[in-house]
DNA sequence: GTCTATATAATGATAGAC
DNA sequence: GTCTATCATTATATAGAC
């Protein structure tokens, strides 16, 4: 029996998933261990940290991914603002497999205080370049319009997953040029 | 050192507030003992079927609420629905704390899939009635506005926990007519 | 109706062999 | 880099005195 080696790099995106599922304290080491099928042992070589140095890994792999793929693409100067909030959706829509899979940073900012910040640090990068988006098309309150944006999404992210169904985020997304746009 | 008696009803609310604080997995017997001022094997005398009954009862005081306050209101037939939804709106403001306070349903439907048919009913008695006073508002897509409300609600709790600020719900709640009314 | 004491399992974490 | 074995702690839950 050859244990399978596994780089840290390959099961972040794992344990990310399993905290998504869970929450935080609903994610178990044990839980852990089966997504990623690594020994409990195991994990602390990879996170000397234990829990809490998952958790954050988790968080870095979101913010990385809020950066690269939501932000880039909402930046997108070559682009008209229709077609960055076209490829924003798609991004989220991949990354939330069509609103099956929830939002770390919204389900973490509910239950975990301490890591807030980073929520917050997170929203706060993904808030500016919406509210940049809406200024540049023109909307006469963007902040305002970029926060509205981004609750109809953490919204629609729950109704979603109380109906089991991948209705109302699918329909979140449509509705986001509506929302952002001259206004 | 006599004990304090407390009734089942009392400690309820106690209980439903550790919950939408902590989330299920997160709300230990512990942390429900210290809650309610019970010793944990007192709990097990008002709530025989342990953690489950307790998350159980904690769902039927929210369902009561939404019942008895946030539908209630919106179905005040010799009221306008502008009113109506200024009664609501006030309701959910007392009861989430101005977005102190987040909201039991929209977590355990992220995290308790055991739990989300009970989720979903309520959910789905709040669209009811969301969309019979967007319909008799006018409103040409009623269902669609009730879904974006409620969405709007539950998004607006997550970015209030994230900045730990009272403004993202309030000012959810005022645009909340703007939304169902006349469209 | 609440308590102390306890049973049993699961938790996060560590030591050390391979 | 992964494993088995183990630790201390906390978890849910129960028994029975008062």
């Amino acid at each position: 029996m050859t244990a399978l080696r596994r780089t840290r790099a390959e099961v972040i995106p794992e344990i990310r998933d399993a905290f998504r599922r869970h929450g935080y304290d609903g994610t178990s080491l044990t839980t852990i261990a089966e997504a990623t099928g690594l020994g409990r042992a195991s994990l602390y070589h990879h996170f000397p940290g234990g829990k809490d140095e998952m958790v954050g890994a988790a968080l870095d792999d979101v913010e990385a991914m809020v950066e690269q793929r939501i932000i880039a693409a909402l930046r997108r100067a070559n682009q008209s603002p229709e077609q960055r909030l076209k490829k924003m959706a798609e991004e989220l829509d991949l990354f939330h497999q069509g609103g099956r899979a929830a939002c770390l940073c919204g389900l973490l900012a509910l239950t975990a205080p301490s890591l807030r910040p980073r929520v917050r640090k997170i929203f706060g990068r993904w808030l500016d370049a919406l509210t940049d988006l809406a200024e540049a098309a023109g909307n006469s309150r963007p902040r305002a319009a970029a926060e509205d944006a981004l609750a109809k999404i953490e919204g629609a992210l729950i109704l979603a997953a109380a109906q089991e169904s991948k209705r109302p985020f699918r329909r979140a997304l449509r509705d986001l040029p509506g929302l952002l746009l001259r206004r």
